[in-house]
DNA sequence: ACAGGCATGTAAATAGTTACATGATTCG
DNA sequence: CGAATCATGTAACTATTTACATGCCTGT
């Protein structure tokens, strides 16, 4: 059994359950595991080609009134692999945080521009925090506990991000003593 | 002015304050900025050719004893393009945590194997948040406050993860209801 | 009639990692 | 002498985003 790629298997949990289009797919993405896990129409429609040939998948026609539609189901395999994958300690733990780097060099800047950058990293905190807020409600309803429980997981570090925004925007502008040229 | 890779801003930040080899920068950012901004040799020696036929840095030799080396300086016009980056709000806000996909997926696990996801994501935390406490002494001896404020950040942080994976670890098991047919 | 959403896909560009190759120097 | 580290680089691969193209269906 080769080694599938990375997006591979947000394709098979999302199908796992009930059968669901490419379309659709991207749509649950971006509404749910995007904040940690994005996934593009570029990866998914060829994803789910190859996932359809190795035989994890199976396309179904299932139009909707007169437009053709195909929606994948997940075949006895296709959770087998999901399932083994699930068992496997995680390897993927990245972070692309362009505030943190600005940051960590913003020694270079006088200390009212430095302020700006945690400024707009609570921002943008509070707003993935509204976001969430905002899912909550529909996760909630669900019978499956688990994307409840990571959507709190969110909600608790966007919160955590932001408050430490705040303090960080306290103890510079308090006790960092400016540079001599900057 | 075109716009620079993401990658560049990282390298023009490492050498501003003293000149570095490339070699040096890619010991620096694995030794600080990986955690939220890592670089390969694949992307810092194309750039560093790059950003100095730009003229924002400037190549000098400057072997160790017999052995030749290239250090990079920062140029005025460098130093310029970095500080109109640090002032812009950031763009990248990006988070791959495959432990997170796991657990969103969970459902497929009977809860013991679904309490082993958020152990193995602990694990990592804890591990983390030791090598940060480790070069902490280090970053706290410097002249340049930032870098410092950022590994503090990394800590608690590492903390709060590995706390919040602690509670799942307990509310999956306490609360979480088995389903019918996992 | 038109806007907006549903639906599928691809091409091109960009980003990034991994593995490899090469060779010098330093330290034990 | 051998291992580790310093040092520079490239090729191949993998991953991912963005933009574009197409066209149908539904509601106003």
């Amino acid at each position: 059994m080769e080694v599938l790629s990375p997006t591979a298997y947000v394709i098979l949990g999302m199908v796992r359950g009930e059968p669901r289009s490419g379309y659709e797919i991207k749509a649950m993405v971006d509404e749910t595991t995007r904040f940690f896990w994005a996934a593009s129409y570029g990866q998914i429609y060829p994803e789910l080609k190859r996932l359809s040939e190795a035989g994890l998948l199976a396309g179904v026609d299932s139009p909707t009134g007169g437009r053709k539609r195909t929606v994948y189901e997940i075949t006895a395999d296709g959770e087998e692999e999901l399932k083994a994958w699930l068992r496997q300690p995680p390897q993927t733990y990245e972070m692309r945080e362009e505030g943190l780097l600005k940051l960590f060099f913003a020694d270079a800047l006088p200390r009212e521009e430095a302020v700006e950058i945690v400024r707009s990293m609570r921002a943008h905190r509070l707003a993935a925090n509204a976001q969430l807020r905002a899912m909550e409600p529909f996760a909630a309803e669900k019978d499956d506990p688990f994307p409840l429980l990571v959507l709190r997981g969110g909600l608790e570090f966007t919160e955590w991000f932001a408050d430490w925004c705040r303090r960080m925007e306290e103890q510079i502008l308090a006790a960092v003593p400016e540079k001599r040229s900057s």
